[in-house]
DNA sequence: ACCTATTCATAACA
DNA sequence: TTGTTATGAATAGGT
């Protein structure tokens, strides 16, 4: 007989349900921006920061740049911003896509887990996946059963916050 | 009065319908964000394209602009002295990354795993990428989960999203 | 646009 | 944090 569901439209001021209450809402939030796009043939983008600084995206066209162009070109309705405009926007995609250095890896791995593609792929590369993902953390605990030396675990200062933040 | 609400995960192929479903849908989910925005202190940007190109727009800051400025620099952050601009085919890179980063995330990860990358990384790169797989682990099992129950045959919402559909 | 039968999302719990 | 359940919310199809 307790009161579930109804919800009053104010800020949570308890933290830790405002985080639980996060994570729900933003999972049901992808979804339904998902199912949009995909019932009704719309492009759809969405950009989440959560409270801590955690980015969350979705798009359904191949990117959000994509739909921002759509939407900058649309919003100048007859200017060429489209090609006038990106190339700002181009130079840390190009980056991200043709450098698969060390310290490039970890951010790309991190956005494109949390781009939605996950939810889109097909049972066999999910499949595929989800054995490389385990391959790679089995090698990870190998190497650090093998540490000597006590770990310095001091404030990240070049932190990416798609990686650090557990929300 | 047969089965109401459910829905199969795919184009509703009847326009008078679609668009009925696309309006009341979309005023669901941009309720839902702004929802998402106030309760739980979100920085929150949606945009929306219906078939018929009408655009929708959400934003919970003060504009677009400002969420997507924020979204570029999170995306860069770190990444300003490695500018190295090639500066044709930026349109194919833009439009490429993500769509074939599906599969070639998998190759990356495979293969950066097993080139010795990971016995040359620092504690602090190590554990931010442990964090990274195992997100990435935690969303194909929730996914795999989300997979049809045994009694419905119908694809329901949590369903496939591989869907091939013409115009 | 309005009206229910159903499914869906989720707040409170565990 | 992940899972379960009771309840409110969203919505598909009909009117």
């Amino acid at each position: 007989m307790s009161k579930r569901g109804r919800v009053q439209l104010r800020r949570i001021e308890d933290k830790t349900s405002r985080q639980v209450r996060f994570s729900k809402r933003r999972s049901g939030l992808f979804k339904k921006a998902f199912e949009l796009a995909v019932l009704c043939d719309a492009e759809v983008a969405l950009l989440v920061f959560s409270a801590a600084g955690k980015l969350y995206e979705y798009s359904s066209s191949s990117s959000i740049e994509e739909t921002y162009s759509h939407y900058k070109q649309f919003m100048s309705d007859g200017k060429d911003a489209y090609k006038e405009n990106t190339s700002e926007d181009t130079d840390d995609i190009q980056n991200n896509c043709k450098d698969s250095s060390n310290s490039n890896i970890l951010r790309d791995i991190a956005h494109w887990c949390t781009s939605g593609k996950i939810e889109q792929m097909d049972d066999t590369e999910l499949d595929k996946l989800e054995a490389a993902l385990t391959e790679a953390l089995r090698r990870i605990e190998s190497r650090k059963k093998a540490q000597v030396s006590p770990t310095e675990r001091a404030i990240d200062l070049n932190g990416d916050p798609a990686l650090s933040d557990g929300e």
